[in-house]
RNA sequence: CGGGACGUAGCGCAGCUUGGUAGCGCGCAUCGUUCGGGACGAUGAGGUCGACGGUUCAAAUCCGUCCGUCCCGACCA
């Protein structure tokens, strides 16, 4: 391609409505342009590294045994309603009604559709199947940012696993932990797996893959020791124990007017360290009030919650609701004596003695709080959110916690779709039995951000090899001087008779507009041609990612780059 | 959905407080001089000032409503 026809328009300021690196860049590196909040175009330079990242995911796939399908982006919205997911996605489907008055969604997963095509399978004979395609998917996220990394429109490949049970399920989960890895290789993203919860998918097991990033969405415990990595959704901690005291007294309930937070009984006179206090909120599970309690210093983890209840509708109540049901404001609420409402503990409240909570009367609280003694727990479960610094659950050493980007999630989802969507083979003794399913995603837009994430410097992006929109750039020098234009052109041929990617940079521009600019659209290799070196027969190769650059004959630039791109791949 | 900021030429911004014929830089076009790290000079093109309504002799500027975009949080495979 030749830069003079091409159209790559580069910025030379940040736009203004950018924050992450990889948005900046791709904005200003002409890559991508904003349409709407969270809508992306894709110009001619994204949409070479596009259709790249696409070809790598498709060959690791395809090894595995993959089958590409192309499905409808238009579901009727009563197959919605039959998984019952209708409820748990409404909020992110974009539908409208068709002029019949139908209503139909565009599709934000497929797991119900490549369901329905495999209603047809029939028995046990015809699996393990695989499944899988790449395409766009929509959905009205509440809130767009960062570039391409959180979008409503964008495209992803899916696949789907197809079992007679449990065992062929765990090897095609284990095959795409590998291909998934192998991909985030190739694109020069640094991923690693975590422990993860499952939200809305169904399912009961997933693994995340994770690259570490300011702009990610998500936190990760992990351990350097032993490598224990897990979503903060998910992670546990070994807890130091608290000595309770020995005497064991009757509670006494005692004024703290204006105390409304742990921190302010902390240092409220006659008060009590956050551990040992007793943190007392009130949830709203599918409509039921519930109150959760927590240590004074500890925080909950809503999800780890929402896991084990089971539910994926969980809010904190809001004033009214709070006072109506305990009689008393956020600040001065308690469970003790509390009847008929669901208790849900966490488990480092277990045999505590000698605790602090509120009363349920406003500015009033209470000492010598036995929790077995005083309150009546519904459940137990560990809930708690894993602080920086906690103690690893599996080798005791600190956990440490950093923001990740979320760039693959695969999920065992077992029977969760077979059952509702009727799912089922003969097995070998002629009996029907539930498909196993699973499913396995990864973003393509998304990733490309992670890598520009990953692989950039102060001048620009810095592309590896497997998904440069080139490999090389021509830099001309002097495109007005005959014979440097057709040392350059020369080259340009050969190159790409050799199989090599090429961009000619031909435009009747300055020298440093050109350096400048090649180093901001990443380009790997760069060859400068200039009348200088053509007369001496020497071209200039240089390297985006070190910087270094060499002299070399003209005769043997296009061997020697075919030879580094070939290297790279 | 809660909190905050912003919306003026392709891009980045000033002007608004104190109403009076819309500006700067970059980019773009033509010509000339330049040319191995974002050149210089000259001449130009380009804007319903987010939209609608109100106040006023007069609104980018004041008032109201709405729309849009970004950031923090909530939310979220």
């Amino acid at each position: 391609m030749r830069w003079s026809h091409a159209f790559i328009p580069t910025l030379r300021d940040d736009p203004a409505d950018s924050e992450a690196v990889s948005h900046k860049l791709l904005v200003r590196a002409g890559y991508v342009r904003q349409l709407m909040s969270g809508v992306y175009s894709i110009l001619p330079l994204g949409q070479r590294v596009r259709t790249k990242v696409i070809q790598i995911i498709r060959d690791e796939i395809d090894a595995i045994g993959g089958q590409e399908f192309l499905l409808p982006q238009l579901h009727p919205i009563d197959i919605w309603e039959r998984t019952g997911r209708i409820n748990t996605m409404s909020d992110i489907m974009m539908s409208f009604e068709d002029n019949k008055g139908a209503m139909v969604v565009l599709g934000p997963t497929h797991e119900e559709i490549f369901a329905t095509v495999a209603s047809e399978l029939t028995s046990y004979k015809q699996l393990p199947q695989l499944w899988y395609h790449v395409q766009t998917k929509f959905r009205d996220e509440a809130r767009p940012k960062s570039g391409l990394l959180r979008v409503r429109e964008f495209t992803m490949k899916d696949s789907y696993s197809f079992d007679i049970d449990r065992e062929g399920l765990d090897l095609q989960f284990d095959r795409h932990r590998q291909a998934y890895m192998n991909i985030f290789s190739k694109l020069g993203i640094e991923a690693f797996t975590v422990e993860a919860s499952s939200g809305s998918m169904g399912g009961k097991e997933s693994v995340e893959f994770m690259v570490k990033g300011d702009v990610g969405e998500d936190e990760v415990a992990h351990c350097t020791n032993c490598g224990y990595a897990a979503n903060l959704e998910k992670a546990t901690s070994v807890l130091e124990p608290v000595e309770d005291p020995d005497e064991v007294l009757q509670t006494e309930i005692f004024d703290t007017p204006g105390v409304r937070t742990i921190a302010d009984l902390e240092a409220f006179e006659g008060g009590a360290p956050a551990e040992f206090q007793i943190k007392t909120l009130v949830y709203i599970v599918d409509d039921e009030p519930m109150l959760v309690l927590m240590r004074g210093d500890h925080g909950l983890q809503e999800q780890k919650l929402m896991d084990m209840l089971g539910t994926i509708d969980a809010r904190p109540a809001v004033g009214d609701e709070i006072v109506s049901l305990l009689g008393a404001e956020a600040g001065s609420l308690g469970a003790v004596g509390v009847q008929d409402v669901r208790i849900i503990a966490d488990d480092a409240l277990r045999g505590r003695a000698g605790m602090t909570t509120g009363a349920n009367v406003n500015d009033k609280h209470l000492h010598n709080v036995s929790v077995d003694r005083d309150i009546a727990v519904s459940a137990w479960a560990d809930i708690r959110e894993v602080a920086e610094g906690d103690t690893c659950p599996t080798c005791g050493e600190p956990l440490s916690i950093s923001r990740t980007i979320e760039v693959g999630h695969i999920f065992k989802l077992g029977t969760f779709y077979a059952e509702p969507l009727g799912l089922s083979v003969l097995d070998e003794n002629g009996k029907s039995a539930p498909i196993v399913m699973g499913s396995y995603g990864i973003g393509v837009e998304r990733n490309m951000a992670a890598s520009v994430e990953a692989n950039h410097d102060e001048k620009g992006i810095i592309w590896p090899m497997a998904i440069a929109p080139y490999h090389v750039i021509i830099t001309v020098i002097r495109p007005d001087d005959d014979n440097t234009m057709a040392t350059a052109d020369s080259l340009y041929e050969h190159l790409e008779d050799r199989g090599v990617e090429v961009l000619l940079d031909d435009r009747a521009e300055r020298p440093g507009v050109k350096f400048t600019d090649a180093e901001l659209i990443g380009v790997p290799l760069r060859l400068t041609v200039g009348p200088r070196g053509v007369t001496n027969g020497i071209v200039e190769l240089s390297d985006r990612r070190t910087g270094e650059s060499s002299e070399i004959a003209i005769d043997e630039a296009v061997s020697a780059v075919a030879d580094l791109v070939k290297a790279a791949l």
